[in-house]
DNA sequence: TAGATTGTTAATCGATTAACAATC
DNA sequence: TAGATTGTTAATCGATTAACAATC
């Protein structure tokens, strides 16, 4: 297994849409600097980041087909990975029925909720189970991956269900700080969290603008 | 305003979830140790993340409420900022449905939508309106965020009609790289990427976890 | 006071950028 | 071949960690 550092391994999914996005459009070569120009990184980045793969042609650039390949083949977007969801409210429904999933090879097999007017449905295919079969469930179908959609106050003891039933991996978009032992894989989505980092960009960007035109910047670049 | 650097900027929120469950257990003051582990980062970046604030003291910690004071207002979480959603789909339903966006300070003003089918209706006390309204109604409100949650195809062309329109700061759950002039900022939400390096820190985790049992590391920790 | 804890400076680490030789 | 572009080494930059004096 190639060892790759955080931050380009961050960058990878970026790369992979920009990549797609050029192969749907029958790119069959692209440069670092091209590349660098999308993600608005250095070129040197990208081809730091790129260099491993093996992917990149001296004079050419990087064929598009083959890098995308070694993504997919790195973030592990090929094989399947089974996840059950707990919190079938609005943002869990939201994912259920999300088409986008399988292309990053993940499937939600069930949802489950202690509401039992929640439990019965189904949304995009996925049924609704009552929570009281999750753990059961998790060893039968040896379920690796959960999925935290439940409102804050009830997230902590979801996880906790979870990890006991043997989930290692928790996808959290509740928004608190998950206690879990140190061998569970945690990721929080925090979405609210994201908005307040838009408006603070946004804030920031306003009070640059203004200083420059006090300070007579014609804001021209080349 | 106060220049934080992009690192510790990107923890506040963090920080502040944190923060807030304290003071609901009624902690007085917090020590930058005990965060640190909640964190799981270093104590000293604690210290610096919060030194700008002066809301520690000397011997007892940091004061919970006034830290959490700083940090909403940097974050600018008390103005409330209007914002227009475009995409009444799954997610974007679940987006307006959230209830914890007003605690950030984002309010979601309407929604709009190019199918017929899903104008009129109304989800969290958002109405949805007809696409043709949205420029008009941006300039009339002054509105100067917006939230894309269409499907990738048509995401360009939504944020082209943000940005004619007048929108400056641009929220994308489309999975594409928006291009948009330099003074509008973005901020990308790509929640299936976020799954992708979920499962990568896990494959990692146990493959980890494997070479270390290989080499008769017995993992207990103290 | 003694001890605990901050704020800050210096040292380290890691990631990005610059430069350029290799090469197709 | 000449020119374009990668891969990689060295230089720079920025963020984290360590250490410790200030202090309540």
């Amino acid at each position: 297994m190639i060892r790759l550092n955080a931050a380009t391994v961050e960058r990878l999914p970026r790369y992979f849409q920009i990549l797609r996005a050029l192969r749907a459009r029958g790119r069959e070569y692209v440069s670092s600097e091209h590349l660098a120009r999308l993600l608005k990184v250095d070129p040197s980045l990208v081809r730091k980041d790129l260099a491993w793969m093996d992917s990149g042609l001296q004079k050419v650039g990087y064929h598009v087909a083959s890098t995308l390949e070694k993504i997919e083949g790195v973030l592990g977007m090929h094989n399947t990975k089974e996840a059950f969801l707990v919190g079938a409210g609005s943002l869990g429904r939201a994912l259920m029925g999300y088409r986008g999933f399988s292309e990053y090879g993940l499937k939600i097999l069930a949802a489950f909720d202690i509401d039992e007017w929640k439990v019965g449905g189904t949304v995009g295919g996925i049924e609704v189970l009552p929570m009281s079969k999750f753990a059961d469930l998790v060893r039968r179908l040896n379920v690796r991956i959960g999925i935290v959609t439940v409102p804050a106050e009830a997230a902590q003891a979801v996880a906790d269900e979870m990890v006991t039933a043997g989930v290692v991996a928790i996808w959290n978009f509740a928004p608190v700080t998950l206690d879990v032992p140190d061998n569970v894989v945690v990721r929080n989505e925090n979405l609210a969290a994201g908005f307040a980092l838009l408006s603070y960009e946004l804030e920031r960007a306003l009070n640059i603008r203004r200083s420059e035109t006090a300070s007579g910047d014609d804001g021209i670049e080349n």
